[in-house]
DNA sequence: GTAAATTAATTAAACGATTGATTAACTTTG
DNA sequence: CAAAGTTAATCAATCGTTTAATTAATTTAC
C-alpha cells in the first residue's frame, strides 16, 4: 500500500468520524480537540489536510453532496404511469434518508438556520431540483387528469418530510415505534414499513 | 410600573432575543456577548437573571413547554367520530407549529442530538403524551372498523412531520411554495393551506 | 543497490482570540 | 440607608490555528 493510499484512507476517516460527530452534536458543539482525540489523530493534522475545521466540515458534506444524483431521467420515462414514476421516486427517497441518515441529520439542521456558507445555496439549489422532479410530474399528472387536484407543494412537503422526522429525530422515532433499542429504527424491516406507509398515503392521496 | 414589573419584563425582553438567536443559529453558535448585544443589556445581566447561558436556555424552552397542554379531554369527547377528533388535533398541531415556530426550531434541533441535559427527556416525555393521543384515536379506530388498517406510529410522524418540514426549513418551504417573501410562509393563507392539505391526506388515508 | 537528498507525515507546544462567568465599584429604586 | 439593578474590567478556560522540530517515506544520484 502506498503513502498517498494511507493518506487518502486517514483523510476518510477523519472525514468519518467527523461526520458523525458534526451530525451528533452539530458543528459548533464540536471541539478540533474532541474529534482529534475521537479520530485519534494529532489536532494539527485537521488544518494539514483540510486547512481548517469549517473545510472539514464542508469536505463532509461535499463528500455525500457529490454522490446524489437527481433522478430527473425518471419524468421521461414513458413505460411508466404518473403515479409509478412518484412511487418509485418515494422508494428512491426513503433509501437515501437510510443510507446517508448522518448527513440528512447535518443538512437538515443547516437547512433550518441562517446561511452559514457558500455550500448553503448550493444544497439548497440541489435538492431544489430533486423537489421540482417531484414537484413536475405531481403538477403534470393533476392537468393530465390522472391525478386529483391536490396541493403539490405541500404534498411535496409530506413526502420528504415523513422520513426526515423519522431519521433526523431517531430517539423520538424508537419510543413511537415502540422499539427496543435505536439500531433497530435502522434495520430493513423499519425501512420496508416506512416504504408501504409513504407509497399507500401518496396513493390514496393522489389517486382519483 | 413598579421595579419587579420592570425586571420581569426584562428578562422576557432577554429570553425573547435568547429564543430568536437560538432558533436562528443553535445555542452553541450563539455567544453570551452576542446575546447582550442583541438584547442591548450588559453580559453579567444573563448570569444576574439566570445563572448560566445553560440555565437561560432552559428558562427558553421551558416557557414554551409549560404553556403546551396535552389535548388528552380530546379522546374522551362522545360527541366526535373518530375522524372528526383526528382533524381536530391536526388544527391544533398546525397552530402550534405556527404559533411558537422559534420554540419548534429549537427543540427539534435539540431532539436531533445526544441527550444534552434532563429537560431533553422532560421534552421527550411531554411530546410522547401528545402522540400517544394521536396514536390512541388510531388504534381505536382501527379496532373499531372505521379507521382502515394504517400504520399508526408512520401515520403520527406524518402528521408532525409536514407542518414540522414547513416550519423548520421555511427558506426550503419559501421556494417549494413560490412565495417572495419569508414573511409569507407564515401568513394565515399558508397555513389554512396546510391544514387542508394534512385533513384531506389524513382523511383519505383512513376512510375506507 | 545503497546512501544521500528531498518531500510528506506527524508530533508536542504554544499562539492570540474568544468563550462563559465573576468581580467590585457604582447607580437607581423603594 | 438598604436592596436591587447595572456597569466596565477582568478571570481562567477553551477555542481554532500555527509553529518548529522530528520521524517516516519517497526520490534522486552514483
Amino acid at each position: 500500500m502506498s503513502s498517498t493510499e494511507i493518506a487518502y484512507e486517514k483523510k476518510e476517516h477523519i472525514m468519518d468520524i467527523a461526520e458523525k460527530l458534526f451530525a451528533e452534536y452539530g458543528y459548533e458543539a464540536v471541539s478540533t480537540r474532541k474529534l482529534a482525540a475521537d479520530a485519534q489523530v494529532n489536532i494539527a493534522m485537521i488544518s494539514y489536510y483540510f486547512g481548517s475545521k469549517e473545510d472539514l466540515y464542508l469536505a463532509v458534506i461535499e463528500r455525500r453532496i457529490l454522490s446524489l444524483r437527481t433522478a430527473t431521467h425518471i419524468i421521461d420515462d414513458k413505460h411508466m404511469t404518473h403515479l409509478d414514476k412518484l412511487l418509485h421516486l418515494v422508494d428512491m427517497i426513503v433509501d437515501r434518508f437510510f443510507e446517508n441518515r448522518l448527513f440528512h441529520q447535518i443538512m437538515y439542521r443547516e437547512m433550518g438556520m441562517s446561511n452559514r456558507s457558500k455550500i448553503f445555496n448550493f444544497m439548497m439549489d440541489k435538492w431544489l431540483l430533486n423537489f421540482n422532479v417531484l414537484k413536475h410530474i405531481i403538477e403534470d399528472g393533476i392537468q393530465k387528469k390522472v391525478f386529483k387536484k391536490v396541493d403539490a407543494g405541500f404534498t411535496i412537503l409530506t413526502i420528504i418530510g415523513t422520513p426526515r422526522m423519522y431519521v433526523q429525530s431517531d430517539q423520538m422515532a424508537q419510543k413511537i415505534m415502540n422499539l427496543k433499542s435505536l439500531d433497530e429504527v435502522y434495520m430493513l424491516d423499519m425501512k420496508n414499513r416506512l416504504k408501504n406507509h409513504l407509497k399507500e398515503l401518496i396513493s390514496n392521496h393522489l389517486s382519483k
